[in-house]
DNA sequence: GGCATATTCAACCGGATGGTTGACCATGGC
DNA sequence: GCCATGGTCAACCATCCGGTTGAATATGCC
């Protein structure tokens, strides 16, 4: 959706919070709240919808992703809608390559493998 | 280093604790540990050597790290050696790309970018 | 055996975290 | 205007976290 150039990348790489990205990202509660953002934007208590906890606790998940800068969230109308904001984790990702000396996966081969598995589960 | 089949690479990730990795990675003393032990192994004392923080405090760090799986240590004589163990962090990494539908990140054109900003940044 | 080195253990402390509840705004529909 | 809906705020609680210190446990060397 926006146009990054690689200079704003950089700033926004360099400036990132990796401590706050990575704390984010040690909770379940919030990376399920994440894979939901995947499948499409989500009003606040329809990401709390299938949780077994307060409303209450999901909007202080929401406002640690959003500091994080993993989320944004949009008042429109009374409805909070919050949406995946990939910068913060792209930023994570990259410090992790740093990491790649070690033959780095083969995303590409590595799913098709997965897929085959599957498959062949499903059979068998 | 390790010949890891597909199937162990499953499984690994598919039982890795991303919690733990995740809350590993949020503290900067251990991500510092982390970028330390790419350049080499290294011994305990060795480790908390560049650190303003007590040898128990690091060795508390570098429990957390091998508890993750980020590191392993391994006893020789007297001392413990600390090396990277790059399984975990790439199991964080596999779940991170699933987020990458989001035009990933091109790594080596931003390497290269980088390496370009930065010559001509020197020269000017 | 005895001492120095390498590392961990145990107890403690202050501050952050993840959850609760109940009160509090803001907005839309009648 | 009034009520239901959507969401946050504030206070509180138990637990975890990152650090300290001092004692304890290897191991190597003489």
């Amino acid at each position: 959706m926006v146009d990054h150039g690689p200079l704003v990348w950089f700033w926004r790489i360099m400036s990132a919070d990796l401590d706050t990205v990575f704390a984010a990202l040690a909770d379940p509660t919030r990376r399920a709240i994440l894979a939901m953002l995947l499948e499409d934007d989500m009003a606040v208590t329809d990401v709390a919808e299938p949780f077994e906890m307060s409303l209450a606790a999901i909007s202080k998940h929401l406002g640690i992703l959003t500091r994080a800068g993993l989320i944004a969230q949009e008042k429109r109308g009374r409805v909070k809608w919050c949406k995946l904001e990939p910068d913060a984790m792209r930023a994570a990702s990259v410090w992790m390559q740093g990491f790649g000396q070690f033959e780095p996966v083969n995303l590409d081969a590595f799913e098709r493998f997965l897929a085959r598995e599957l498959e062949s589960g499903a059979e068998g």
